[in-house]
DNA sequence: TCTTTTAGTAGCGACTCGAAACTATTGCAA
DNA sequence: TTGCAATAGTTTCGAGTCGCTACTAAAAGA
């Protein structure tokens, strides 16, 4: 016998504070999917905002992230980018809509500004482990930024990718890449 | 400009994490919804396990949480005591079926499991305070042990509940309870 | 006693989500 | 080069969640 139950606890908390945030006001008009797709493209690079980024972020399937993604665009939240390498693929760009949107307190965070910033910290790094153990588990990909990435280099003031062998602006940089493998 | 970034970043991972968790297997036949409400009535006390006391926990309706706990009673895995002393009233006990699915380890808690004491036990204060100071915004309950509450009285090896005027159990106080308010 | 409140349920509609089928495009390989 | 397989995205369908409203029964209060 292990002991599970202090992990069980954790378990259940964890689901609870989703509960909770879930049950809170909803940002406006959006949904707590929409919301998640939408922060999502919010701070992600240009080469990881397609339909099957999102649902890989979002541990869901390409035609759920669809249906959110279209929604989103209908709203003019997101604006729709069609690819020209590849003609298949396409790429959402948040509107100044839709970052407005996400600037909005939310029930969450306001409850997070009332702790204290060691405890922030604290849970912020707790989450990147606990999310780490378990992409691991699964195989998902990290979605982390270039800063931490083993295809990214850097010479003099110019940053490059030697995965998509492409230049990256300084702003590229510091968003999520779809293809972020820790160093 | 309050730099508001270190708290979405926060929220964010907190979504991702329930996402990623509610996209593992699911607990054998149980939804994310039905495993929520069993983990509680679990851990509640024998005067919180009604189905008011359900959706006042997950921050849903009474509507609600009642579909879910007609199917996990369907299909046995909690059984319905009716109250004697208020007829209108219910209570729901995990069976050992019920419970046996609890033992069973999730991706999360596998997850967790690899993390070290000092990482989870940060995560569970970090989660406690995080909710609570939501429970304080909107005003809902805190579901806390007997020993925390301030109704809690003891007396030699006797335990007491002096807002229900009930003698309690030594397993009764160690559970959840729907009235616990903090001493 | 009459009214109000509370506990639980049922039915409805809106919506989410996943699975599977489908189209279009690209890549690969014989 | 031609043909097959893989990939990107979408669509459709069915199951299920969820909130809302209306409802019944019981309890509480005036």
């Amino acid at each position: 016998m292990k002991e599970p139950n202090h992990l069980r606890v954790l378990r259940d908390l964890i689901d609870r504070v989703s509960r909770l945030s879930a049950a809170e006001d909803w940002n406006g008009p959006l949904n707590p999917s929409q919301f998640a797709a939408l922060a999502y493209l919010a701070r992600a690079n240009r080469f990881s905002r397609a339909p099957s980024h999102v649902a890989d972020y979002l541990a869901t399937t390409r035609g759920t992230a669809s249906q959110t993604l279209k929604a989103l665009a209908r709203k003019d939240f997101i604006a729709e980018v069609k690819s020209e390498t590849d003609k298949r693929s396409i790429r959402y760009d948040v509107t100044d809509t839709g970052k407005s949107l996400l600037d909005a307190p939310s029930g969450v965070t306001d409850a997070l500004e009332s702790l204290p910033r060691k405890t922030t910290d604290a849970f912020e790094s707790a989450l990147k482990d606990l999310i780490r153990e378990i992409l691991k588990k699964r195989g998902g990909r990290t979605f982390g930024m270039c800063q931490t990435c083993r295809h990214h280099q850097q010479s003099d003031d110019d940053l490059f990718c030697s995965l998509l062998n492409v230049p990256l602006s300084a702003s590229d940089a510091v968003e999520i890449c779809h293809e972020h493998q820790a160093a």
